[in-house]
DNA sequence: AAACTGACTGTTA
DNA sequence: GTAACAGCCAGTT
């Protein structure tokens, strides 16, 4: 890693600015970031945050507006989201129309 | 340097 | 609604 502006961390600075109780998707983080394209890296940087990062990770999820996480993974994942006041399936299904960021 | 990986997405059927 | 497929590209090995 640089001090040059990565991806990652334009990842990182666009992940800390959706708002509380705000869900976004991984495709419209790599359009933001300026690679439209890169919405696979993008879940590869959330996989790789370092452990106790403040990021709120748990605001991203797929184009379906559903956790892409599995098992335990996604139990955590929803019950963030649940926390924040988001309403989540037991399947990981978010209703998008209602939640997404909207800049 | 080359190969492999995959928290994704758009298209097609 | 489903499933298969190909492209995608930063990180990791």
């Amino acid at each position: 890693m640089t001090e040059q502006d990565t991806f990652q961390q334009r990842i990182w600075q666009i992940v800390a600015a959706i708002p509380y109780g705000k869900v976004t998707t991984y495709g419209e983080i790599a359009r933001l970031a300026g690679s439209p394209r890169a919405a696979r890296q993008v879940g590869g940087v959330l996989k790789r945050l370092p452990r106790g990062s403040k990021l709120p990770w748990y605001r991203v999820i797929n184009r379906m507006g559903e956790i892409s996480l599995t098992g335990d993974n996604l139990d955590r994942q929803r019950q963030a989201l649940l926390a924040e006041g988001v309403e989540v399936s037991a399947e990981g299904r978010v209703s998008l129309s209602r939640y997404r960021w909207e800049i």
